[in-house]
DNA sequence: CGCATGATCGCCT
DNA sequence: GGCGATCATGCGG
């Protein structure tokens, strides 16, 4: 079974407990995946590319999946997400939350404000920052270059719980799709 | 070119 | 629970 050729749903129940793994010059730093969002394109709200909405930002989602897409987002964020789904339909997973495996001394480093290890990786814009992702990033292609996703923990189904996507009161009849999923129990989830 | 807004976080009460 | 920070992006003029 080729990964990427899943359907964005069942794609990010599949990322969950998967090694996620980021080598730069400051080392290696992985986790695994422990909360995602699917966002599938033109009818969701919620989605950066609804309506089909096609602007420079939003080119790299109708991009083959297995690209990344990161964003810029309340003048301080990024937001690291992966393309899925057919080529020129525009749907991506945003990785919320990591339980950090490698590069922990060096997460602490980029995440001075970080009182705990919990805190090092529960939401969207700290696993970025602990991780070490950019701007830069966007539109590379993953395990082509120096980001890699690797088989981590098996799940069964009944670790898996979902519920409404975090952030998006704006998204009308779209607020309330339970499109974000998470393992259960894990101390990493955000909130 | 100006300006409103956001797939968040951390600090304050 | 509330709110300010801070800027890339997108859209209107």
């Amino acid at each position: 079974m080729n990964l990427w050729e899943l359907p964005t749903l069942d794609l990010a129940k599949e990322l969950l407990g998967m090694k996620l793994i980021h080598d730069d010059d400051k080392g290696t730093t992985s986790g695994y995946i422990v909360e995602t969002e699917a966002y599938l394109g033109p009818e969701d709200r919620a989605a950066h590319s609804y309506n089909n909405r096609r602007t420079a930002r939003t080119e790299v989602m109708y991009d083959e999946a297995g690209t990344i897409y990161t964003y810029f987002i309340y003048g301080m964020h990024v937001c690291f997400n992966i393309v899925s789904g057919p080529v020129n339909k525009p749907e991506a997973i945003l990785i919320r939350a990591l339980q950090p495996i490698e590069g922990i001394e060096e997460m602490k480093e980029r995440r001075v404000r970080a009182k705990t290890e919990i805190q090092l990786t529960n939401g969207p814009g700290k696993l970025s920052k602990a991780m070490g992702f950019t701007l830069s990033d966007n539109g590379k292609k993953m395990n082509e270059e120096n980001i890699r996703i690797e088989e981590g923990i098996e799940l069964g189904v009944h670790e898996i719980s979902s519920g409404p996507r975090i952030g998006i009161q704006y998204a009308e009849e779209a607020v309330h799709y339970p499109y974000r999923f998470w393992i259960k129990n894990n101390p990493y989830v955000s909130r």
